[in-house]
DNA sequence: GTTGTACTATTGTCCGACAATCATGCCGGT
DNA sequence: ACCGGCATGATTGTCGGACAATAGTACAAC
């Protein structure tokens, strides 16, 4: 059946054992590669210094397995790496592969993940957020356009008392992205999404248990909105800065505790 | 040779074209998932929900194929996903893999490279850092322990004029970990370190164009550290601006032009 | 012009196989 | 009793080949 077990030549491997019995020298240590991880390497080398944009794309799996001079299957677990990164989408069907950008969403997804699998506490994200945030309103009081103005104006018109838990949250969560959105830093942009991405399941649980908090809430934006429609930095910050605490505040009514373990 | 393709039974998929004609009614567009995404999915939600905890190890391809009822090709697939998630590892040979938790790096490095495939702006980056490293360093000042303490000053001891740029930029960029690393802040440690890496190869021209630079960044980080062994939060915040603005300055005199695209 | 059909390209999945590697346990020599 | 070498099994890495399902396209039929 088999002729001759001629494969797995191109990747040689030392299987003589010379090595110098009393030999003290100093070696580096063997870093052997599997063929996958080479090819995703070579794939995202490519992508990364942009010699392959977003939005071509790239040959079908046969074609690359014929250029790497390897298995198909392998390519595949490649771009799989690929994939998972989000610089690759694939559709069904007969489309190829396309390179595209991470989306914030599914990086965010990625951080929230880690941070949740290391034990983040609590108080560790509202300490992130009560830095970070009230520096992006006030970037976003100095930068935003009319387009960022509008799209604040409408999430707020849609806040109304009789929303269920779920939407009021989602339209929090909302609120925040487009504030980061209006700094026009990609940055900030991303950076604050984990954090609230975190904060969604259990700020549903404070909003049940604390009826004050919605008026709160919708109070803190609309100071919020009107002083980056102002650009009106500081007053920006200042007024982030008060919602993040009545956030704190909340929680602690609450009772939820703040070393507790976010996510899950 | 073959028998007959009873496979992929399992699947059953839509052959029936029984689309009504004119109805126009709202239909949810079908979401069909690759069986590599459900076996992935499956695990992930294993793990994120802990019930099989970092430190384990999961069974075999061959078994998990078994249990699946797929393929080991496609459980390969799967798994390579997780792998690039950070959250397995695996070791050649005959060893299993094991569930882990994604390392600050490989996370960092995911959300480096998205950020840079954005396009984000040294400026961006700037921005940032002077909204973020502040208030880490004045939650460092707070939370610091003796051990936190020996490793800055063990960094600093090594800060000498005699080192060549390379070992030079990389103790700046330890430095900044070691001060994230005293907040005892899961989101700070991992918030900086993407940032402090896109910076990292830029630091490294600057420094070789500004002479005295060096200096000033020694300088700083010394203060700093005393600010942080006396837990004086406000000093340190105050001395870690600075810091940042002499970054900022830095690369002005070296007219590394700010709204360039970071990384590559 | 729209609709249906045949064809092709590509991805998703499967089957089976072997090489390389690591762990383990056995064995003989000291 | 301790040690290094050797056979063995388990597991991953890779390969070859196969077929089903889907999407695009070209073309004939209405």
């Amino acid at each position: 059946m088999s002729e001759l077990p001629a494969k797995y030549s191109r990747r040689p491997r030392r299987t003589a054992a010379g090595a110098v019995p009393g030999a003290s020298l100093e070696f580096a240590p063997i870093r052997i590669e599997p063929a996958y991880r080479k090819v995703a390497a070579a794939l995202l080398g490519r992508i990364t210094d942009r010699s392959i944009s977003a939005g071509e794309r790239l040959p079908p799996e046969l074609e690359l397995a014929r250029q790497f001079g390897v298995h198909r299957g392998t390519v595949r677990e490649a771009l799989r790496e690929l994939e998972t990164n989000g610089v690759l989408k694939r559709e069904r069907g007969s489309k190829l592969m396309m390179v595209t950008r991470p989306t914030r969403g599914a990086v965010a997804a990625n951080v929230s993940r880690a941070l949740s699998l290391h034990d983040v506490s609590y108080h560790d994200v509202w300490e992130a957020l009560t830095a970070l945030e009230p520096p992006i309103a006030g970037a976003a009081a100095r930068e935003r356009t009319p387009a960022d103005l509008q799209r604040i104006d409408g999430l707020l018109a849609r806040q109304t008392d009789d929303l269920g838990t779920d939407e009021a949250v989602e339209l929090t969560a909302d609120f925040f992205r487009a504030v980061g959105e209006a700094t026009h830093n990609g940055v900030f942009m991303l950076a604050h999404e984990p954090l609230v991405a975190l904060l969604v399941p259990s700020l549903g649980a404070m909003i049940d248990k604390v009826p004050q908090a919605r008026g709160r809430i919708t109070e803190a934006q609309r100071r919020l909105a009107a002083t980056i429609r102002a650009k009106d930095a500081a007053a920006a910050q200042d007024w982030m800065a008060k919602h993040i605490r009545d956030f704190h505040r909340g929680f602690e009514i609450a009772r939820i505790a703040l070393d507790n373990r976010v996510g899950g």
